[in-house]
DNA sequence: ACTATATTTCGTTTAATACCGAACTATGAT
DNA sequence: ATCATAGTTCGGTATTAAACGAAATATAGT
């Protein structure tokens, strides 16, 4: 009863095409100005910042003002997740007409996923995390194993302060493209970060796919048994 | 880039007030008829219909005829994550004029959660849980413990049938009027019907709230320690 | 056959809101 | 000071879709 209304609020909000591809820009971890948020969605900047007004207004977004710009973020990891999750239940859904463009490939290939690594790529490498004993999979949940905490520190991460946030460190996230988990939480968010620092991973322009250079592509063979294409 | 619009079509369906709210009565797991949910969304059975009809087409419900009337329920469990992951940001939402009748307290005090306990008792139970070592939480995660498993085949619960869905079997699921987990996963739906079997718990009405029997008092209180009020 | 109930289809009204153009404010650069 | 860029506010237009009444269809019971 009490309830309904409420859901019914921010969906509505979600539900609108052009705030959608908004928030979908910013499931990228990144704050966007509002001008870009706007071309992203094909839309002017007077209605972008009428959509973002009521974003924010819902806590769904935040705003940081930053000399005459102002940037836009998602305002946590909950919103990124009820994303995800409208996200799943759209490829559950009817299976209609959907053109696939060479963008969208490049989506599926590898993509990030809030702060996070998806698409083939990042399916891929929990599947290997988890046959080398790295991860393990617990009643439907990620897990960090004792091998796996030894592999951490070699890598020169610091598992302590993965633990420290009340954050999850290791979650299965499922990937809207694949439909198979990707490694999300904290763990995932770091190794993402590693993985660019490395530059093994490239971003792409103002979408949230990713490319994997050469180096990219020999490391994650050498490292994780991972050879794609 | 190509997600926003798809996230926007499952959004706006659950966006608006009505559909939401109907999906809020199917939450209870169980299946309603159309005019029962025409009722609990205050609409004429021509405009549910309509409303159903678009929900089926997209695969958010699922229906099934029987006799002449048409039973709907929620397509998949993908349904209810992503409704609880709407509720989470509606209550992270702006502090602003919530009216709370006496209905929306007994939600708070105990409802369902799709298959599972909600609310100050459900928090409490899972508590409890935690408390005496039967769950651990690890990781973000809920997790049943060697003293768990002796303690749910003392119970007479089936432990390895558990298991043996690809559902998660204790899943910590965010509670949104208590701000703190209850259990939800397999474990909590054979628990609940467990609690309801032995009579400690009453469904009412059309809503998801559930009521606590004396019996249902005592046996919480006796079993494990929880005493509400 | 006849009646009652459940649900859908159709047509119309009405309310909400996304969108843009134009004008305005704020910050930064020259 | 002047100009350019980023962003907002306001007003009007146009589209969408939610809602109901009326009438049709389907099933069950008598």
């Amino acid at each position: 009863m009490i309830e309904g209304p409420y859901i019914a609020e921010a969906a509505a909000l979600i539900g609108d095409p052009s705030r959608a591809t908004m928030l979908s820009a910013l499931m990228d971890g990144r704050a966007l100005t509002a001008t870009e948020l706007a071309y992203s969605s094909g839309i002017t900047p007077q209605t972008a910042s009428g959509h973002l007004g009521r974003l924010t207004q819902a806590r769904l977004v935040e705003v940081e003002k930053q000399g005459r710009h102002r940037y836009y973020r998602l305002a946590n990891a909950h919103v990124a997740h009820a994303l995800e999750a409208l996200m799943n239940l759209a490829v559950h859904g009817p299976p209609r007409h959907r053109p696939t463009g060479p963008r969208d490939e490049a989506m599926r290939f590898a993509r990030t996923c809030y702060d996070h690594l998806a698409g083939r790529v990042g399916v891929a490498l929990a599947q290997s995390l988890l046959k080398s004993g790295i991860l393990e999979e617990r009643n439907g949940a990620f897990e960090i194993t004792a091998n796996g905490e030894a592999w951490l520190e070699k890598l020169g991460l610091d598992l302590a302060s993965l633990n420290k946030g009340r954050r999850a460190v290791a979650s299965r996230c499922l990937d809207w493209s694949e439909r198979m988990p990707h490694l999300g939480g904290a763990l995932g968010a770091v190794l993402l970060k590693e993985l660019e620092a490395r530059e093994w991973l490239l971003r792409v322009d103002g979408t949230r796919a990713v490319t994997l250079t050469k180096s990219g592509k020999a490391g994650l063979r050498r490292n994780f048994g991972i050879s794609l294409d």
